[in-house]
DNA sequence: CGCTGAGTTGAAATAGCTCAACTCCTGTGG
DNA sequence: CCACAGGAGTTGAGCTATTTCAACTCAGCG
């Protein structure tokens, strides 16, 4: 794994703080390291963090070796709910990332804007559902694209912070058929690859077709 | 539909508010019966549900017909939390069922175990999206009837409420690949049919390990 | 300038879908 | 109480999409 890679590296295997503007609680933005920990099934719960600047996937690893990313996340999102006081999800950096977090566990009461957050990652999660039970992979692929250009402010290019192999185990899809379904839109004209990780959306009304 | 055919029964297409025990707010259960609506896509939100008794699925209709079921809830379960002020899916019961409501919306603080219960469906599909995003339809299937013995109180047998087309539209798979999935199952000895609407577990340990 | 990992492409194997026939409950009405 | 009708579920056969396995290309980096 990369990540044991990164971490191994000395100086950066610890999150380094960085003061930023000041929030109506002091805050500050860590820094972490593409493809490190942010917490790991299994231990403590509590905090929630924002994204100042990177993107973030949430997964988890099953038994047989294989792993399933139920989310993933860019800068202005917050994630790390959980029901109960253990993480049953691993949280990882992409790439090289900002984080603000903030202590919520066991308060008296919540604000509303707390509770959105939970609820809109609630729908989020209900929406990928929809995703992942359609069985067309060229689907899935123009649902996705379609959800990463708008969370990206809606421009006609798609920047792919993630690898084939992460979009695969978000799409439940094998990183061939990833990699076919984007040759198959870019020979339908639909997509133009600037690089590897950067897509031009051409036809965007297709994609939207083909998302449903 | 059924649904349309039991709606047009005289007496019946209005829930009956039916008195129980008093809770800590006045609260009766309103009775539904099988396969009516609770609410719709695109109607107002702000009320959440607790089923006394009876289930309910939640689900949405794609664009070319399909249907994909996002949850199931049993007695005893909260569901009906929304991002925003409208409804993204639908709710349904799958027999008669028994709800009480509570009207959460626009509160200046949430209690800590409304935001408990709703964060234990943000993680309940979270859990879904590890079952529907697996290729195998077996391990599917053993992951479905052990997440539902177990919330039916972690008997051997496991009461279907629902047909098996709900389960293909929760699980992301064809009836004829629920059906096979159980025929398979029955063969392995890990299953036995009471009926077709009651399975028992004869091997929960093979089941567990089908699971993963 | 070659090495390495990521991504692409091809060919064969396979799991699940589709279509179709059939069985089996369930409930309704005579 | 039985017969029948209709829906729900099962099973079979062929087809198709995706996975698997393998070879190959490409880009970035020391």
């Amino acid at each position: 794994m990369q990540s044991s890679a990164n971490l191994s590296q000395p100086g950066f295997s610890v999150p380094i703080a960085i003061r930023t503007r000041p929030l109506s609680r002091p805050a500050h933005t860590v820094f972490h390291m593409a493809e490190t920990e942010i917490y790991a099934q299994g231990s403590r719960a509590g905090a929630i963090y924002r994204i100042e600047f990177g993107a973030v996937r949430i997964h988890r690893l099953l038994a047989d070796g294989r792993r399933q990313i139920v989310a993933f996340h860019v800068a202005g999102e917050t994630f790390g709910f959980e029901a109960g006081a253990v993480r049953s999800f691993f949280a990882e950096c992409i790439v090289a990332t900002g984080l603000t977090s903030l202590d919520y566990a066991g308060q008296d009461h919540y604000e509303p804007e707390l509770m959105e957050m939970a609820l809109r990652g609630l729908v989020r999660a209900q929406e990928h559902l929809l995703v992942i039970g359609r069985q067309q992979s060229l689907e899935k692929m123009a649902v996705f694209l379609m959800d990463l250009a708008e969370r990206q402010g809606g421009l006609d290019s798609v920047d792919l912070v993630m690898s084939r192999t992460d979009i695969g185990d978000y799409l439940g899809m094998t990183i061939e058929t990833v990699s076919r379904s984007i040759s198959k839109l870019r020979s339908l004209g639909i997509l133009r690859l600037k690089s590897l990780r950067c897509i031009e959306i051409l036809e965007i009304e297709k994609l939207r077709q083909l998302a449903s």
